[in-house]
RNA sequence: GCCCGAGUAGCUCAGUCGGCAGAGCGAUUCAUUCGUAAUGAAUAGGUCCGGGGUUCGAUUCCCCGCUCGGGCUCCA
């Protein structure tokens, strides 16, 4: 008999040799199922697995995160054993569940590719696989066993090198990894154990690895847990093919990576596909020309763009009421230059740590000129210009700069990755001790203004103190991650923390905004700063005379002007809420008899300051009409001889009912309210 | 940068097994004067991404380049 205890507080008997199958059986046939794998306190076990004496158990069904990547997973396994008997000589390394589906990198003899064709094929053979309800079968072996199952693998047999301890794992790959990094923060070879021995510790001590199979041929190396049988997977598509380098490395081989989809129901996953269309119908460099708003001429090069009239009219509404708020929030308004000489971005540290990011200098006169990446260099120049006493601070400079940054060609993307963009770049010098205030009331303001952009989920990372090495004194540290927490909690937003996730200058938050169709993006970053000030020297008089150092902080807020407004078209499918629309009323007479009264009522509420204009009766209404709503006007107004002779419009509204006979005035009104920003 | 895919009219795309380049939408003009998402007709519009090669002949085949799209972070 073995006892084990559920979710609900209840224990429950079975026989000796029971399984997690076993239980769920035991507690319903719905259960019994629908159950995928099973959760052995908390440690995700196959249902197989037979029960442990006085352990919890929950049984996991796809209803569930876990159960969902389980599925996902599993889904990964009959990929590559498609691929494997479909492609003789191929060969397989990783195959992870990732949001939303799964993939699994393959290597093809003679470096062949797949095509759309050969997805074809794959999918319909996964499907003979789903069909055929394999079992899933693990099995434990000592890892001198599995390099000889995966003789002819050497991505598993890598994997099995390095998860078991046996072979030589290579050095540590991380401590390239981020260009922002640290100047001095070399490797230290062997001080980062990290993933990789809680890897081998899961997969077991000794040596041991697991492997599951299914079928008769095929075998593959996983930590598991997988779902009973194929037969309990099915709703997935296979997506696409990608290069991908082996461990994300660009020094390694680039393998051919298949990506699918896969859901608990078909209901799921087809409403996943709807929102993939629904994307794609948003796609901002779609609406840019469609609504005649930015386009990106061949002619300037990769991910520079030229804004159109009505694009550049957006943007200035979005620029102005940006430069509305700071001005009442506090700050002052610099301007600075796109270029600096060398010794700037030396002194910065931008050349060494980030000079591959820099567009090449321009020579001349003897000096070496950089577009600038960033305007930080700038703003601590304005703030050495002269001597600052603690009664100075704290300062907020605000510029919309324009800064170049030599992303990767394969990596540019519309507005939202570009070459050239405009941050709203504050920088706030202030004293370390009206850091935790100054953080609050940053936080709140940038909120606020997310908000009047129409965003309202937001979802904040807290990132700290990195373990390695990092700049400034520990309390220091302490005190601006305590202040970024509690500008947090004051201003209610959820949050995750990255331990160690900080710059080596300072810790951040950043603030994630979710759009319509469930999106997120990372706009707004909080970025505090205790190197900069120190490679500037720089300092201000304290109340006691003495010099002290002050704190620096970062601050974007639309994070890059342009990519806010791609992230607004997508929110919006280019419907622009009122205030914001390039035309916010289209006045359509209903015959040429009516013109002179359209003109009337477009000059009215132009006088208002609303951005009308007027389509001539040389077209059918309908067609006009169809002209504005297609171009997603606000208001598409109506106006035929009843109007004339009554002084009203027919209302047309964007979301709304069409509603007749409308004096003018009232929708004025109604326009005037929603004409200015919220 | 690297892997895969794609570049034909302003847009979306068809097509040419190597032989005068096509549609729909849009634009322009004319007619139509209409009560709410596509009136009719006519016209204009092309270095078939660029450069080289093969060929009597290349938009089509080959090579090189440019640009765009998907991916290169998710760790058995």
């Amino acid at each position: 008999m073995v006892r084990v205890l559920l979710p609900d507080g209840s224990a429950r008997d079975l026989p000796d040799g029971a399984t997690a199958a076993d239980l769920a059986a035991s507690i319903g046939r719905r259960l019994a199922r629908d159950a995928l794998i099973a959760a052995a306190d908390g440690t995700e076990v196959d249902l197989s697995a037979p029960l442990g004496d006085g352990v919890s158990y929950e049984i996991v069904t796809a209803g569930s995160e876990r159960g969902l990547h389980t599925l996902r997973h599993s889904t990964a396994h009959v990929l590559a054993q498609a691929v494997l008997g479909l492609f003789p000589g191929a060969t397989f390394a990783i195959g992870p569940p990732v949001a939303d589906g799964f993939y699994y990198d393959f290597e093809l003899p003679g470096g062949a590719t797949f095509s759309d064709a050969d997805l074809e094929r794959i999918e319909a053979r996964m499907r003979e696989i789903i069909g055929a309800d394999q079992p899933f079968v693990r099995r434990e072996i000592d890892s001198a066993e599995a390099l000889e199952v995966f003789a002819d693998h050497p991505y598993k047999r890598e994997i099995i090198e390095r998860v078991s301890g046996a072979g030589d794992a290579e050095a540590d790959p991380g401590a390239d990894a981020d260009p922002d990094a640290d100047p001095g923060a070399d490797a230290d070879p062997g001080a980062d154990p990290g993933a990789d021995a809680d890897l081998a510790a899961e997969a077991g001590s000794d040596g041991v690895v697991s492997c599951y199979a299914n079928g008769e041929d095929f075998v593959d190396l996983c930590l598991g847990p997988h779902v009973p049988s194929t037969g309990r997977l099915g709703h997935f598509a296979l997506q696409r093919v990608a290069g991908a380098y082996w461990r994300g490395d660009s020094d390694r081989p680039m393998l051919q990576r298949i990506y699918g989809t896969a859901w608990a129901t078909a209901k799921d996953l087809k409403a996943h596909l709807h929102r993939l269309a629904e994307a794609a119908r948003r796609d901002h460099r779609r609406l840019a020309r469609e609504l005649d708003l930015v386009s990106w001429p061949e002619e300037l090069g990769p991910g520079l763009a030229v804004w159109h009239p009505k694009g550049a009219l957006v943007r200035h509404l979005m620029e102005d009421y940006s430069r509305g708020r700071h001005a009442t929030g506090g700050y002052e308004f610099v301007y600075t230059p796109h270029l600096a000489k060398s010794n700037l971005w030396e002194t910065s540290g931008h050349l060494d740590f980030y000079a591959e990011s820099m567009y090449p200098p321009m020579e001349l006169d003897g000096a070496s000129y950089y577009p600038k990446p960033m305007n930080c260099p700038f703003h601590v120049m304005i703030y050495r210009s002269g001597q600052r006493s603690y009664r100075d601070l704290p300062l907020r400079l605000f510029e919309l700069g324009a800064v170049y940054r030599y992303e990767l060609s394969g990596a540019v993307h519309g507005l939202l990755r570009s070459r050239g963009f405009t941050q709203d770049d504050s920088h706030i010098f202030a004293t370390a001790e009206q850091v935790p205030s100054e953080l609050a009331s940053l936080l709140d303001f940038v909120l606020s203004v997310l908000r009047a952009f129409g965003f309202d989920d937001f979802q904040a990372k807290l990132s700290t103190r990195p373990p390695r090495k990092a700049v400034g004194p520990p309390e220091m540290w302490d005190l601006a991650t305590e202040g970024l927490r509690a500008a947090l909690e004051s201003a209610g937003l959820d949050y995750v923390t990255d331990p160690g996730g900080g710059a080596f200058y300072g810790p951040k938050i950043d603030v994630d905004v979710t759009d319509a169709i469930g999106r997120a993006w990372q706009l707004s970053t909080l970025q505090v700063d205790f190197n900069l000030p120190e490679r500037f020297d720089l300092h201000y008089t304290a109340p006691d005379g003495r010099r002290r150092r002050p704190v620096m902080i970062h601050r974007a807020l639309f994070g890059s002007v342009e990519r806010f407004f791609g992230v607004l078209l997508e929110h919006y499918a280019g419907a622009f809420p009122t205030w914001l629309a390039p035309v916010q009323a289209s006045v359509l007479p209903v015959a040429a008899d009516h013109a002179g009264y359209a003109a009337q009522v477009a000059d009215e509420l132009r006088a208002e300051g609303l951005r009308v204009e007027v389509a001539a009766s040389d077209e059918p209404l309908g067609r006009r009409g169809r002209a504005a709503k297609v171009q997603k006007v606000p208001y598409v107004l109506v106006v035929g001889a009843s109007d004339v002779a009554a002084g009203t419009v027919g209302v047309n509204p964007r979301a709304a009912e069409t509603q007749r006979d409308v004096p003018l005035a009232d929708l004025k009104a109604r326009m005037l309210a929603e004409a200015a920003p919220r």
